[in-house]
DNA sequence: ATTAAATCGAGAAAGATTTATCGATTATAT
DNA sequence: ATATAATCGATAAATCTTTCTCGATTTAAT
């Protein structure tokens, strides 16, 4: 397993997880193999698009035949580390936090949510979705001692950048920020934002333009 | 008013809800200009790419001044179509989506969620955030008579293209999709994908990726 | 066995986005 | 008043991403 894993570009890295989906779908159905063609009608890609792709996680197909779709899956999970998952604590737990708590999405992401901190007594001492929500006083030190490497930031924004902090110094090594706040974090942190209000921008703003023509 | 709005790419379009939070930070600060050097500090960017970002929206700047933050506050409001909200309906009143029912960002983009529908007889008729939630049985009826624009998608994935093909035939224009379901739609329709699922899937990979170096 | 059709992989071309360059402008300091 | 430094706007260059092209490969059909 020497893992020289070519970098990948985010586009690339946001359309494999959409791949694997698609497949995990067709392995269930009993497909053995699918061609790139056909993910990319799927997807509304362009064929030599998921070509490029899939040849970065390594996997090879055969003309005619298309790809294996086990043996890429594993290509892709492995690619993408998600063979190995990282422990990770979420701090806050509101609404958000919860409906992140019971998101199957994180184990398949290669993801383990161990627990939640959150500064609301009602909430401490309870459990969502089966794990712990622990005072936020505890979590510099817990994250220290279990050398957690992820941070999932759905506190208010006006809390974030502290937040943040307290898990830069607690050794956390990357931040899944779903604040609108743009954290300001040493360089080797690594931060990826889901802009909600972006996103929504995007959508109106579109809308807007379709509406004008 | 005439509107001739130049079109942005997706890009500025992200980036400009940024920048307009930045700026509220700055107005209520009481700062009255800034430069776009400052800005791009701020976010890590090129002052070159915020110019260009700006000057889409129709700011103007002066030099050694840089620009006026009220007067581009508005020019960003009115470019991204803030100014005149769409109304919008949300389905799937679980978690997710209570979490967004009380997200204070939709008004601020220009969006306005007037209700929630679920199928779970035990939230239909009880209000989340002051939104009232229907019967899923309701969506349709209500959705084409009050010409609702944009839904916002946050049922089970397994639901998710059942769900928006109904928004499609009630005359939805827009629709903000959170499932991790790629939707099929008419392609007049907009489609704005939150990959909750991609962008976590890019945190664990690029971490993977720090990990081995 | 031969032909045809589908698909692959590699590399070139096109398109989009970001970054750099440069002259013009304007507040601030001398 | 003049010089200086910061910043703007426009244009050009560089980079990144997507799409196109083409020869090679492989199954299925004749």
């Amino acid at each position: 397993m020497d893992n020289l894993a070519l970098p990948a570009s985010k586009p690339t890295l946001k359309r494999l997880p959409k791949f694997y989906q698609y497949l995990t779908k067709l392995r269930a159905a009993g497909r053995s193999n699918i061609s790139c063609t056909e993910i990319a009608r799927e997807f509304r890609l362009d064929p030599t698009q998921v070509r490029k792709d899939l040849a970065i996680t390594g996997s090879v197909g055969r003309p005619r035949i298309g790809f294996d779709v086990v043996t890429t899956l594993k290509s892709i999970e492995s690619y993408l580390g998600w063979d190995n998952a990282n422990d990770a604590f979420l701090v806050g737990a509101g609404h958000l936090g919860a409906a992140l708590l019971g998101y199957e999405g994180f184990a398949q992401n290669g993801v383990n949510i161990l627990a939640a901190f959150d500064c609301d007594p009602a909430k401490i001492g309870t459990t969502i979705h089966d794990k712990p929500v622990y005072d936020m006083e505890k979590l510099f030190d817990l994250a220290s001692r279990m050398h957690i490497q992820i941070g999932v930031l759905t506190v208010p924004g006006g809390a974030a950048q502290e937040v943040a902090n307290m898990m830069v110094l607690a050794g956390i090594k990357a931040i899944w920020n779903l604040t609108p706040v743009w954290l300001d974090v040493p360089d080797e942190i690594i931060v990826e934002n889901v802009e909600l209000s972006a996103s929504l921008s995007v959508l109106s703003s579109r809308l807007a333009e379709a509406l004008r023509n």
